[in-house]
DNA sequence: GTGTAAGCGAGACGGTACGTCAAGTCTTCCG
DNA sequence: CGGAAGACTTGACGTACCGTCTCGCTTACAC
């Protein structure tokens, strides 16, 4: 859980090296970082219900009062925590053929879902986000409508290779193909398997007048 | 949320009257029924974190202890209330034409999640089993499964009926057809629309064959 | 500091025996002494600043929420405390004559506020009387008042006898006689020793021509 | 509440105009006047608890750390503020006849204590001195000292005019003098009017073999 | 005239205690 | 014996100040 050092303010800009405890230059990164981790930590060892923010701040070795300057609340923690992580754990490849975007993909995602660390931080915040539309409007703009953008690139790249029709509504093709995934994560709880996920790939590929590959 | 008069224990029974609020006979109708429509008013009103057992108790006008008698946690309670006004609120009908069926039970699925007081149990019940994973066990028990095949027996009449071929995997093709509806609800929040359920069912004509019926 | 078994709410009244921990015959009696010894214990080992609802609470083994159920601030533990102490620490004895008595009181009185635990307590109460008017005005009422009755026993018994002339502002001549004590000790911080005390009972004796007797 | 523009290390000497926030030449006199003229506001407008050191650094526009660099407490801060304006609002005046001064001085401290604002800093020191050894300590040695001096003044200028008998113990007259002044303000609470300290002033001088004046 | 060092406003930091809320347990009395 | 009442312990909540700290700015003397 190696994490970036940037803010949270304003991602993706790079700062100085922050040696200090608190200034006028603003937060301390140190601080940031291990409240970040003791969040996800405590989520990963104890679940949900586990993580306080009396718990994330003994464990960070940070006064509760700071935690409470930078979040609102603990699944605001949590989000950051997970936006830091998710990065590293989810990319879409590209191997110039659909099938196999597709199926490396699916396989990547479901794996995501439900078997690492990050997935568990996922399934904790979506959960989150039904209990509290506020939280799942702002887990949606912050995450979720990237996670859509990727969850779609296969599909556009295919477009333009020209290898599907254009016309196709994109976001309901890749509900289609997300959708049970995520339902049987979320609902059911059975394993998704590879064959589960390659029968999805197959029946969109069927859909669309393609040929499925030979099993890799 | 008009709820029987009946026992959980007996369900189906008539019994005598019971109004008394304390006695040798058992526990007290009227306590248990207060108690599951104080929980679910609460979810609706003020969404689960205002769902508390001594607000429920309060709202009810029963003894905390009462409610710690019957039941052991919060949710549990919300399940029992789930379990009793769900029945009401999805029903899968038979037009003996699959195309039909499927259209209309998925129209109703989209209804039941998004829109039903049900269905912001069901989201709640849902959420909390990402949580709690005894609890996912015993929702999927007492609930899921029978969803499930409720699910299913669109498909599994269709069978019945010569409409599709046998050898199919029902329960792949079942959460090829709900998963969307699922995660629409659960993750993106879109609405789920008709034309959004009627592609999901076109989609799962033309895979085997058989064609789409006009718009009704 | 053995304390009577009796409530905080109706001082005086006798009460059954209290065996139980939290019922609906009300609260415990245990939870009541042992909040209020150790509220003057931490008083008297750790002065004013070293008394909080959070240590009472510890060191009572009990919980805050108990104390605040009870009692609304510190200080009001405190002056229930020393309400049940100071009875057993202060009295006025009757020797059937004037200067005796009075030479007896204003000792025993400069003792118990410069050298007793009870004294600690007061100082510690009046002091903050200066802070908060609203805890004046009731730390009089239950307190002071009745103990500017005591400190004019002596004289109201003298005038019975017809030892002092009738017509007497008694307020007026007991501020004279008590005052100077209580500014030593509250203001000056100086030793208040028998010389002090006696003479103060001299000068009130020639004040209203009666003749000091040898000394004691 | 006028300051002089004095500091407090050499009270009394003149200095240049200080306006500068930083400088290597010793501390900002601006900062000085505005941190006790701060600290004195929130005493009359919010009592006691209201003061803290956050709440005069905001109000004094100042930073903690400029408090801190120069005060230790905030009842440093508030006895520093008492010493500027004390000087002003108490002072004894000399009419060359000892019951006048008595009488004029009595009065006038009587006002001080129970309704100058000054007075309402006094009764907070003298409250926390209770609370606090050390400060009692500091209190006395940098005021109390010297207002026993000023108390004594009437006495001791008697004394050289011949209207006392030398070998007189002043301080015990003095306390029996203004005992009961302060015993009023800080226990009782009672008003203290002009028939109290008249009556005080006479018992002393009937005390004393001298004849009190008509009343002006 | 320029560097350097002290005082300053600002404000983040690790803490302690506050007063509140709900959880879940217990004991009693009533019907 | 079930239920109403409600006191109890526990633990987390979110807030307010505490006293410490680091930083960058603003001087005015010392070089």
């Amino acid at each position: 859980m190696a994490r970036a050092t940037q803010t949270t303010g304003t991602p993706g800009t790079g700062r100085p090296a922050a040696r200090h405890h608190g200034n006028r230059h603003g937060r301390s990164e140190q601080a940031r970082l291990a409240v970040l981790n003791a969040a996800d930590d405590l989520l990963v060892e104890k679940g949900f219900a586990g993580v306080t923010m009396e718990g994330i701040a003994t464990r960070a070795g940070v006064a509760k009062q700071t935690i409470y300057r930078w979040w609102s609340t603990k699944t605001g923690v949590l989000m950051d925590a997970f936006l830091q992580d998710v990065a590293e754990d989810l990319t879409v490849r590209d191997h110039g053929d659909l099938a196999r975007d597709l199926r490396t993909y699916l396989r990547e995602l479901a794996w995501f879902l439900s078997s690492s660390d990050s997935g568990a931080v996922f399934r904790a915040l979506i959960a989150h986000a039904q209990h509290d539309p506020a939280f799942a409007e702002d887990f949606r703009s912050r995450y979720l409508d990237d996670q859509r953008g990727r969850d779609r690139l296969p599909l556009e790249r295919a477009l333009e290779r020209g290898e599907l029709v254009p016309g196709l509504d994109l976001a309901a093709e890749t509900d289609q193909l997300m959708g049970p995934v995520y339902y049987r994560v979320l609902v059911t709880g059975e394993p998704v398997g590879q064959e589960f996920t390659d029968r999805l790939v197959d029946a969109f590929l069927h859909r669309h007048g393609l040929t499925a590959p030979a099993k890799d």
